[in-house]
RNA sequence: GGCCUUAUCGUCUAACGGUUUAGGACGCAGCCCUCUCAAGGCUGAAAUACGGGUUCGAUCCCCGUUAAGGCUACCA
């Protein structure tokens, strides 16, 4: 048996899609699963759509999600390189030996004629004519024109009235009509090399075994099931992915919402919950369980138990499954990540013990760690404004009087701990001949300005006294 | 338009011909807990797209219809 190798291949057009990243969890978790090798390659043949610092960004973003690849760019490996870029004479070698065996053939047509012809009419949709015109041209006639220099795409000869069939490893037996098959342009006129060709030549070279990657690719495969024919070398398995939808089913996509994954990062999301969420996007374990580590997905995952339908990435069920993470995380771990954010918002200049302590009053209550500035604002300044609704609720008649007395009695506080804050004020009640709600909300609201929140006393202690009375006095003078 | 794929609660999904009054989770509603919120606990509403077969028996197998999506580039 030889060694499981797998890979994920992006285009660098930018940041990595969430798409990209379950396809990327999945091709790791794979070859995890197997002991195999998992690549990352960078598939960047299209000049026109490169975008700089886009494959730094692609393996930062990896690596904040632990998808830890074992070749590829940075990494190096045996089979390299990783990157299609520089690998441009290898195609052309490989283009060239199936011309030479007349499985391909040189295509001058310029390339502004091919899309002016292929326009559309009244903008109704037309049916691209199938391009085949490997007899056009006599041998003689193509070398006169490449040798006086004239560029020409390579197109791949497909054979007329056969069927092209594979067996997918999630759809089963699939099968094409050759007839309805383009004769695909395998090398373009500026010598880099179409997907279809790269594709096959650096799957076949990297010794892949399994080819994983998104459904968008299956209409294709035909066209990689005959380059593998034409090379003779034997072909990957192949199981094609699910895609992932908006709201409305379509493809995911801008628009509708976040769709980079260092979008969830910066709004706060953690890796393991994104992870985990995304890895239950078209597959599941077979039981009821919903929470997994990485390494317990490793343990798990299996291409068997990937579905075949589309799944709509439901926000509502990332926000539940990142509570639980936040929920999980020690405090100390989450005051590091919260801070750059909230430095963002300008807030700083807070200690670490005050952070950690801000967080152990707030995770439980936040979804995301952006949730902390706005839920624990109150912590970082007096409250600026006092919620309408609020006031309306829980600021009564009798409120100065309440939270006059309880200002009073916290003003004599020595040790002031939630406990002991606790005591004072529903003595302080029992004085004013009031139940403690009486205190509480009003207090509540005069100290943060809302009507939801951490517990009084807790966040009364981490306020400190000081902050209390001064707080309090000020309420009482803006409300009465 | 053509080709390919898909089709269970609103969403993610379980049930791989009978153990099913179709299970779980998110969301939603209610109740409990409680200083509020959150968390937690309990309860509830909520689905096999439609029509034919095959079978003693279909969510599950086959065909068709419908719907949705993807692809149809010298983009990936």
């Amino acid at each position: 048996m030889s060694t499981i190798r797998v890979r994920f291949a992006p285009s660098p057009t930018g940041f990595l899609h969430v798409g990209g990243l379950r396809t990327a969890l999945y091709n790791f978790l794979f070859a995890r699963k197997h002991a195999g090798v998992f690549i990352l390659r960078i598939e960047d043949t299209d000049r026109s759509r490169y975008v700089p610092g886009a494959v730094d960004n692609l393996i930062r973003t990896l690596a904040w999600a632990g998808l830890v690849y074992d070749e590829g760019p940075g990494k190096g490996g045996d089979r390299g390189p990783y990157v299609q870029s520089e690998r441009l004479t290898l195609y052309a070698e490989y283009a060239a030996q199936l011309v030479k065996e007349g499985k391909a053939y040189y295509d001058f047509d310029d390339q502004e004629d091919a899309e002016e012809a292929e326009k559309n009419v009244d903008g109704a949709p037309v049916q691209r004519a199938i391009t085949r015109h490997a007899h056009l041209l006599t041998p003689e006639e193509i070398a006169r024109r490449l040798a006086a220099g004239e560029s020409a795409a390579v197109r791949m000869h497909v054979p007329a009235a056969t069927t092209i069939a594979f067996d997918d490893d999630i759809r089963g037996h699939v099968e094409f009509a050759s007839d309805l098959i383009n004769d695909q342009v395998i090398l373009k006129s500026d010598g880099y090399p179409t997907y279809h060709l790269a594709n096959v030549v650096d799957d076949h070279l990297m010794g892949v075994t399994h080819v994983i990657r998104g459904e968008e690719w299956l209409p294709s495969t035909p066209k990689h099931v005959l380059l593998y024919e034409y090379f003779g070398w034997q072909r990957p398995s192949f199981a094609h992915l699910p895609l992932l939808l908006n709201p409305d089913r379509t493809k995911l996509s801008k628009r509708q919402g976040d769709v980079a994954v260092e979008d969830y990062q910066r709004k706060g999301y953690l890796p393991e919950a994104l992870v985990n969420f995304i890895a239950l996007l078209g597959w599941n374990p077979g039981d009821e369980r919903e929470i997994f580590s990485l390494e317990e997905l490793i343990r798990e995952f299996s291409v068997e138990r990937v579905g075949k339908s589309g799944a709509v990435f439901n926000i509502d069920k990332l926000n539940s499954v990142n509570k639980h993470y936040l929920r999980e995380r020690a405090d100390r771990d989450l005051a590091a990540l919260v801070r750059p954010l909230l430095e963002e918002q300008g807030i700083g200049g807070i200690s670490d013990a005050y952070l950690e302590q801000v967080i152990r009053l707030t995770k439980e209550r936040v979804t995301t760690l952006r949730d902390v500035a706005t839920v624990g604002d109150f912590f970082f300044a007096d409250p600026a404004v006092f919620d309408g609704d609020a006031v309306k609720k829980n600021w009564k008649a009798d409120s100065p009087r309440c939270v006059t007395g309880a200002a009073d009695a916290l003003e004599t506080m020595t040790k002031f701990t939630a406990a002991a804050i606790e005591q004072t004020i529903r003595s302080a009640a029992e004085q004013l001949g009031v139940g403690a709600g009486k205190l509480i909300h009003p207090l509540r609201l005069a100290l943060t300005g809302k009507a939801t929140g951490p517990g009084l006393f807790e966040l009364m202690e981490v306020l400190g006294k000081e902050t209390c009375v001064r707080r309090l006095r000020h309420a009482l003078d803006t409300r009465v």
